[in-house]
DNA sequence: CGGCGCGAGTAGACAGTGTCTACTCGATCT
DNA sequence: AGATCGAGTAGACACTGTCTACTCGCGCCG
């Protein structure tokens, strides 16, 4: 309801526009006045919906973010549907396929993928950015849980597991996003590691 | 014998300039004319030593990358000695070292880490910072190999389960270095996260 | 019904940036 | 001594983001 599409709304046009722009040429286009210029505004038309560049930026990652959620199937409130199985294996094979999502999207959509984690350009609006995420993380903890119930005293609660997973999955999408995955492991080939990844973490898989 | 420390060698200055400036001020402040200006040179000086700027960039993060090698105690071949034993718990306990100092650097020098892996920045001398990132790799997935004899078949290879462990390390770097993962975890300790990475990807540390 | 205000977009100015080019100047070599 | 050349300077140029007048068209209210 606080964006409509009605046609005018030069809000949401410069949004579209900057992700068209950040899909064809990359973040280094993502300019202010490039935006406005795609969009058909002046330079400083802008303003009038968004205060700085910085906000603009964050609009669109924000529009990611939504995207990368409805990827991962896990839009508006489905991600509580989406973890009512109570099987281990069930969620095994859930976190699995949400792990290829995230990384088939950091792959398929690199300049959002950089812009969507790029909190030095959005700093300010990162806090509401950071929370945007959040979701996400929820899932990925919950599933978690049924495959690892924190029965044991020293073992790590599955928001611990989580973060460790997620910040695996990340930095796999990075270190692949610039390469250096292929020059270190000689192919690169994301799998044989992703699934050294997920077994790590949640345990051999039991196939 | 390159590059020479002799009083008046701007090249080196300038890369002192820009390291001091980036530990005070941030990554934002690293602008050519103000390392110049840092410098005490005119703002064309750089140019003769560095075609463009992403080069002086560059050169900074090698900087960087020699501090961060010094750090975890292997500058030079000493890599080399420093993989000498054979015993898996002290390969264990050298990897736990590594960890700790990769995460520490990051924390306490968070702008020249980000700015070691802005890749987008580093473009065009990208490659020769990727190589120069990889003898880091090379002791790990030594270490990792002394763990994880790679017996079974349907083992993962050394090299794949070191890039996992870089890739999650990194990551968690990240995660911490704008606070998702305080957020994620409800404290922002990063000693537990830290404890279940290396426990998944090593197996229970024998203790 | 008419003047009025105001939101939205325009145009231009301003400081700052990276790159390029003309130029100076001092040391070095023949 | 005089020419050469590397190193640094100064200025121009096309950009950028931000800020400030200004215009214009629509709706509101007396």
């Amino acid at each position: 309801m606080t964006e409509q599409d009605n046609a005018t709304g030069l809000r949401a046009r410069l949004v579209a526009a900057g992700v068209e722009l950040l899909a064809l040429e990359g973040l280094h286009a993502l300019t202010l006045r490039e935006i406005a210029r795609q969009a058909g505004v002046s330079h400083g038309a802008p303003r009038r919906h968004f205060a700085t560049h910085a906000e603009l930026l964050a609009a669109i990652a924000r529009h990611g973010f939504g995207e990368l959620a409805t990827a991962l199937g896990l839009q508006d409130g489905a991600g509580h549907a989406a973890t009512a199985g109570h099987d281990a294996a069930e969620a095994r094979a859930r976190l699995e396929r949400l792990a290829h999502g995230y990384l088939a999207f950091a792959a398929e959509q690199p300049g959002m993928f950089e812009l969507m984690f790029r909190h030095d350009v959005l700093a300010g609006s990162g806090a509401g950015l950071r929370r945007t995420s959040m979701p996400l993380f929820e899932v990925l903890t919950r599933l978690v849980a049924v495959i690892h119930p924190p029965t044991g005293e020293d073992c790590a609660s599955p928001a611990t597991v989580a973060a460790a997973l997620w910040a695996n999955l990340h930095g796999l999408a990075q270190l692949r996003a610039w390469g250096s995955l292929g020059l270190a492991t000689g192919s690169d080939a994301l799998d044989p590691v992703l699934r050294a990844t997920l077994d790590a973490h949640l345990g051999p898989a039991a196939r």
